[in-house]
DNA sequence: GAAATCAATATTATCTGATATTTTTATGAA
DNA sequence: TTCATAAAAATATCAGATAATATTGATTTC
């Protein structure tokens, strides 16, 4: 997905849509073209480019004639996306489990090791890296997924995850201990290869963080 | 998804679409955007919105500083496609037919019948109405799972069926009464509430079409 | 003859600014 | 207040212009 394109519209695009994962966009606020022209120095040609892909995506509402909104936000829509992710990850982590070469082992390993890292820190209290945190976690959740050989799914399941990310970053609560065992009992399931403890373990880590998102919403 | 916008530009994206699904812009080929200008007639401002929706609903592909293309086939995409369908379309199913109230069976009804008739008509030989054709099985399959309760999943797979919807039109051959069977198995085991025999029988019908669509590629 | 080089041409990505249309806001009458 | 209407703001679309990049073709080199 990430394509580079043009600097400038590869960049407003990424700038946009972190803005709207991170909640500086606010749910369900207007995106007046003037105001991001500022906002992003960009054109309102290059601008539109970029709503139109992030509206395609999901992230963004295009109204009729009425122009651009970032995509409200409600209970329904995360427990569809949480659902949604249950089925496609669970869904590929089987396929990886199963097919990872000796290559994704160690990039898995790696990914792991550079979560773990990151989540003693923050469970030390160092809450300023909410954004490197995210990247690892992304990692490793990608890493256990990336042998499953269909980049078809790889791509729903990145527009999938930032959407539940979202949702995590607007009630910007950590889960805390609970998740970091998670992750490590996932990580184990999969080196065992064991498909279905690897899948259950899964299913369980996004169901408990749909719950806290949920109780915090 | 099928956003109306202003007129110009939901047109376009439109056409552009159809002819990318209907094969009538190839595979692989280079979209011109002064080509593109005179065929639709739009401005390279609309033009290059629409693609970059397209590009990010995968059906063309944005290459960094040398233009858009349409996305290339592959039987291994082609694969992946119908395997993800399958895992949507049939969870889908499930949902729905667990969940449809009176109003989702008496549209289911109508919508079969109505591919029904159409059926009979290709059987019979006549081949001229396609795109007709194509919207009644679009309508059948989604009115079996539109009381799945996720506007989501909804979203995500019309995108896949428009995909795997491609490789169909570019086979350009009808799977015939055996498909016209595997219609009515669903339509049954929908009716009578059974979900399991509904997923089943849906599953088949997708793997049989993949396998003809497959010989055929 | 095949590969490498470099200029000429074509195409893209981006921006500015203009226009018609539609939405929103403000104003004033009932 | 409610409604209608006028004024202002914003959108969708278009037509160029420009700089950067890619493609093509001719020319040279090995």
């Amino acid at each position: 997905m990430a394509k580079s394109r043009n600097v400038v519209g590869a960049s407003t695009y990424q700038r946009i849509k972190r803005d709207i994962i991170f909640g500086d966009l606010a749910p369900g606020s207007k995106l007046k073209l003037d105001g991001l022209r500022e906002r992003y120095s960009a054109s309102m040609s290059t601008l539109r480019e970029t709503l139109n892909r992030l509206a395609s995506e999901g992230f963004v509402d295009a109204q009729d004639q009425r122009g651009f909104f970032v995509t409200p936000v409600s209970r329904e829509d995360l427990i569809e996306i949480a659902n949604l992710r249950v089925l496609l990850e669970c869904h590929a982590l089987r396929l990886s489990v199963e097919n990872g070469d000796t290559d994704w082992e160690g990039n898995l390993v790696a990914a792991h090791h550079k979560l773990h890292l990151m989540e003693q820190k923050m469970l030390a209290g160092d809450d300023s890296q909410k954004e490197d945190w995210k990247r690892y976690d992304w990692e490793f959740h990608l890493a256990m997924i990336e042998a499953c050989g269909s980049k078809n799914l790889l791509s729903l399941h990145a527009v999938l995850y930032d959407k539940y990310l979202r949702y995590q970053m607007l009630v910007l609560t950590y889960r805390g201990e609970e998740a970091v065992e998670e992750h490590r009992a996932m990580f184990d399931a999969a080196l065992a290869r064991d498909v279905e403890r690897a899948a259950r373990t899964l299913q369980t880590h996004i169901e408990k963080g749909l719950e806290h998102t949920l109780a915090a919403f």
